[in-house]
Formats: structure tokens, C-alpha cells, sequence
DNA sequence: ATCTCATGTAATGTTATTAGTTACATACTG
DNA sequence: CAGTATGTAACTAATAACATTACATGAGAT
């Protein structure tokens, strides 16, 4: 998820496509795993990818009709919550009233990052980025991007 | 945590001191397991555990002060959510970005989630359970336990 | 006393998941 | 057709969670 969205806003920066080479390097990882990740973007139809010569990755969305949730279902929905009940539809009485109890608290906060997922748009991350380069801009005359964006 | 909820409730309904043999049996894995596990509930004062002859674990709270979010506290915070920030004090200034929005949503959904288990107690947990119990000894007879507590 | 039983804990082993890599096929561009 | 980029399967490595073994310590029972 951090990752994904890491690329997608660097790419946004990017005039033209980007290849899974100079992304991994923004992400500190192998080609294969952005393309991997990517895949699901591209199934959704957030980004498009071409091969060959001038090939690469490129947005194929409007970065403020898309939220974070549409980016977590296209990665498959990732459990998000670490711990869980031991066991489903148990036999015993003691267990099925932890889980029921420990349930009800876990699908509330699901619920909850769903929905707050779903109230941030990738141009909301977009534009907090851009405020805060112009911040910086002022007072160190720095790029602040990658190094390795160079 | 979903174990140790399990074992304190099977603790509560024995009379007597049990085995980390017997809860292990219950929890379907190994004494030493239990043990470990238990150990951090016994720093905080939750149970008690007496070596020997006719030792084992007992209870020493009272389960109506006790909440969930006091025995997520005893088992050492474990990470409850399963998706984090990349990483933290990112140099990019996306990524910062980027983290400043996923970090807003999940420190949201762990407080849901410590809040909640602040509301809920050991003996509403135990009510819970009786209630499900008397609801199914009058349709089925049966005792409602594991069959290994025989 | 000492034998047995139970916890305490370190060390080790096992398994599952995730991330990373290699290898090679496919497709597009010049 | 040479070169470059994605697509994907297969494999390897790193990690973490869980389980097991081994042995020490302490508390009754005889």
C-alpha cells in the first residue's frame, strides 16, 4: 500500500512513462516486484503499461476521482489487521464468546479504515505533497526528491 | 490474545488451580506455550501460578475490573494492525507525504481498537458465555465444553 | 530426604509468509 | 531484426510466529 502509493505520485511527477527499473529504484526494490504490484493497478485500470521501446508505466486515471480504497481493493485487499480470532466456527461455547466479542471490535475497525480510505483521493496526496515541497523550496532551495531521481 | 481470553474464561469456570497441560489441551498447543503467554498476565497481576503438587494457574483479579485492553496491555501491545508505513522518517518528501495520510488513518483505527477493548470486560465476556451455555443446554442437553475437558 | 509434579526459561526446530531474484517468453519500437 | 521493456513462473532468501526439547527451580507428598 505505502509503497504503491509512493510510486503512483512519483510517476504523476514524471512527464511521460516510467519504467519498472526507475521505479524500483524509488522504492528501494527490484523491478519484479513493481511490476508484480502493478498488475493489479492495471487490471483496475488506474495505470496502463506498454513494452518495448519508450515503454513503461503511465497514470491512466483522474488522481481525484480515485481513492485509497479503489487502490487497496485493485491490490487484492490485503488483510489489514494483525491479529484475528484463533479459530472460525469453533465448537466451543468459551471460544465462540471470545470471538464474538473480539469480532465485533474487528470488523469496527476494518469498517473504519475502509471508510477513511475511502474519503482520501490520490490528488489529496498529490496536492499535500506539492505544499510541502513549496515549503521546503523556501527554505532550502532543495528539490526534495530522490537522490536517485537525478 | 483470542487464546488467552479462551484460557482465562476455561480458568474461570474450574475450580482449582489448572495445569498449563490441561489449558494447553484446550487451546489445542503446547504447555510451554501457555506458559509463555501467561507469564506476562502473572507480571500484572492477573493470575497467579504455584509450583508442585496441586499447583498450576489460578485466577487473582476480579473480571469484572479487568478489560480486554487491560490484557492486550499485560501481552506486551502486539502490533494490531497487519499494513504499516514503508518506512519512517522518510527523506522523500512523497513518501512523507504519503505516510502522513496512512499514518492519520491507522493511528485512528488503533485507538477504535484500544477503545474498544477499554469498554469491554472479562465478565461480560464471562456473562456472554453463560448465557450462550443455559441458551444451549435447553435445546441440546450437551455441557457446551470441549470434549478434551473431559 | 528424596521423589514426583508443576512451573520457568533458554535454545532449538518448524512452518508460513513475504520479499527478492533469476530466467525466459512476449511484445513493441526504431 | 536488434534492442528494450513488460509478463510471469520458478526459485531463493529473510522473517516472524509458533512449537518443541531440554533442563533448572521450587513445592508438596511420602
Amino acid at each position: 500500500m505505502s509503497g504503491v502509493l509512493h510510486v503512483l505520485l512519483h510517476m504523476a511527477e514524471h512527464d511521460g512513462p516510467s519504467t519498472s527499473e526507475t521505479l524500483a529504484r524509488a522504492m528501494e526494490t527490484n523491478p519484479v516486484v513493481v511490476r508484480r504490484v502493478m498488475a493489479g493497478l492495471r487490471e483496475a485500470g488506474y495505470v496502463r503499461s506498454e513494452k518495448g521501446h519508450g515503454g513503461g508505466w503511465r497514470i491512466a486515471c483522474d488522481f481525484s476521482a480515485v481513492t485509497l480504497r479503489d487502490i487497496y481493493d485493485a491490490l487484492d485487499r490485503p488483510s489489514l489487521l494483525a491479529i484475528g480470532n484463533r479459530s472460525d466456527e469453533p465448537e466451543c461455547l468459551v471460544e465462540q464468546a471470545v470471538n464474538r466479542a473480539l469480532g465485533k471490535v474487528f470488523d469496527e475497525a476494518e469498517a473504519l479504515l475502509l471508510e477513511r480510505f475511502g474519503a482520501v483521493t490520490l490528488q489529496m496526496l498529490s496536492d499535500d505533497f506539492h505544499k510541502s515541497m513549496r515549503a521546503r523550496r523556501k527554505s532550502t532551495h532543495s528539490k526534495g526528491m530522490h537522490s536517485h531521481d537525478a
